[in-house]
RNA sequence: GCCGCUAUCGUCUAGGGGACUAGGACGCCGCCCUCUCACGGCGGAAACCGGGGUUCGAAUCCCCGUAGCGGUACCA
């Protein structure tokens, strides 16, 4: 087996493409098949160096490698003119000036007929399509589909210029690599039987194929920037990690039971099989992508999630900080909000100090916290820690939430913070207090 | 317009003639836990697009309709 997938010459990898590339790789890597890695770019220009490298890095973070390549349809540009060569003169194809003008005219002179031309010698590079009979489409996910010949077009397989179309460089280049399976998006099926017809004019096989539903944002739309993350980049940047990606991208238009949601990659390239597919599309939802984050992001080791998180937001000494909030967070980005007052003091969030701190009760509060954490004996850990606020608690006569809200505003700046205890354990007997210390005056000044 | 594909809770899906009072998951709602926010636990509401067939029996098969999507380029 050899499967060969195609990323989007344009820039970002799509969402979608990143799917198909993973369904391609999941197949290959389950079936000792070897992938093959090809650029579709006989449009010349639209390869840039800058986009090839933001397809590479999207692909290696989510882990998906390759065989072989990359290779570029538009190095193979010679051998596509040799096949337009010999189709003309089997005559399988033939050159037309015929443009977009004559072919409607032409539709609209022939009832519910496809578009023939004429041999003239010159202009585009048209197939002969035959005037009876059936092309078949034989799809792994949705089954056999006969198009009618007569009703399709004789199609242009290259330009007056001699540069190829589409159709003909992917044929051409998928019989010379030897590819026997072709998954690619849906919007490509009912292009297959004129990729069919070239392959029966020069002779070539045709590769098993399997078409695998579109992608629409939650409006049922094609899946665009207003949707929120559209790009394998904007997933990373929204700190998602690629095993979650992963895990979520399989699952979206293919389920292996009625309940199993979590799979292993390993799991997945055994699991994964084109027949399980379904052939609806689906709609991208990033919310349980969200939940699917958090569960694999709290299954992560503290260490190894440090490790994540330093690489993600550039800080370092991050630990001890990872280690109260990790079941708090279900992305990577969440992280920083809310951990960033242990390394740069209490945040500035008027409206939690006005709320909290303006209680009348929380004077109080804050003077028998202060006393009480001031005469805990080291060392100063979060079992001591807890043991003297709760006794704080209990002599102030308040509701352990109204003491423990003003102390939390008080340190952090903010209502939403990690536990209490933590929260004071990591900061430290001397940042504790003069954190303390400083809400409290700044409560009589107001 | 023409050609084609698709159609189960809001979303992702399980289902391939009787096991379906249609299963799981996200989200939502309620309760529990609780120092905030989360996490976690428990419970709940929520779907077979419509109409005809076939059959003893249809979510499952067929036809029609409807809707959505795709293709119809000297784009990929």
């Amino acid at each position: 087996m050899r499967v060969r997938f195609p990323p989007s010459p344009t820039g970002a990898l799509h969402i979608g493409n990143a799917r198909t590339a993973l369904y391609n790789w999941l197949l290959a890597r389950g079936h000792d098949g070897t992938l093959v890695l090809r650029i579709e770019d006989t449009d010349r220009e639209r390869s840039t160096p800058e986009n090839e490298q933001s397809i590479f890095e999207a692909l290696e973070w989510l882990g998906v490698d390759w065989d072989e390549g990359p290779t570029y349809q538009s190095a193979n540009a010679e051998r596509h003119a040799e096949v337009v060569e010999q189709l003309i003169a089997d005559g399988h194809a033939y050159r037309s000036t015929a443009g977009p003008e004559e072919v409607r005219a032409y539709k609209e002179a022939h009832e519910s007929r496809g578009f023939r031309g004429a041999e003239e010698g010159e202009g585009a590079v048209r197939l002969r399509v035959p005037d009876e009979g059936v092309t078949v489409v034989r799809d792994v996910v949705r089954g056999e589909t006969a198009f009618e010949n007569t009703l399709l077009d004789d199609l242009v397989i290259a330009r007056a210029d001699g540069t190829p179309i589409y159709h003909l460089a992917v044929v051409v280049d998928d019989a010379d690599a030897g590819i026997t399976h072709v998954v690619r998006g849906a919007d490509h099926y009912s292009n297959t039987p004129k990729q069919i017809l070239i392959q029966q004019a020069m002779g070539a096989p045709t590769p098993v194929y399997a078409h695998l539903p579109l992608l629409h944002g939650p409006d049922g739309k094609k899946l665009s920037k207003r949707h929120g993350a559209t790009s394998v980049e904007d997933l990373r940047e929204a700190g998602y990690l690629p095993e979650a990606v992963i895990n979520y991208l399989a699952l979206l238009g293919w389920g292996y039971d009625e309940e199993t949601t979590f799979h292993t990659v390993d799991e997945l390239k055994e699991r994964f099989s084109l027949e399980r597919v379904s052939k609806a599309p689906a709609v991208f939802d990033e919310q349980k992508l969200r939940w699917m984050n958090g569960r694999y992001l709290r299954e992560l080791s503290v260490d190894e999630l440090t490790a994540r998180l330093e690489a993600f937001t550039g800080h370092t000494g991050l630990r001890d900080a990872v280690a109260i909030t990790q079941d708090k967070i279900s992305t990577l980005a969440e992280f920083w909000p809310l951990a960033r007052s242990f390394f740069e003091g209490p945040v500035d969030d008027p409206d939690a100090r006005a709320k909290v701190l303006g209680k009348p009760e929380a004077t109080d509060a804050l003077t028998q916290v202060r006393s009480a954490l001031g005469e805990l004996a080291e060392p100063w850990e979060q079992e001591g820690v807890e043991r003297v606020l709760r006794d704080a608690v209990e002599r102030s006569g308040l509701k352990a939430k109204q003491v423990f809200q003003p102390l939390r505003v008080a340190l952090t700046g903010t209502t939403v913070s990690p536990g209490i205890f933590e929260t004071v354990a990591l900061l430290g007997r001397d940042e504790t207090l003069a954190r303390v210390d400083e809400a409290s005056r700044g409560r009589q000044a107001a």
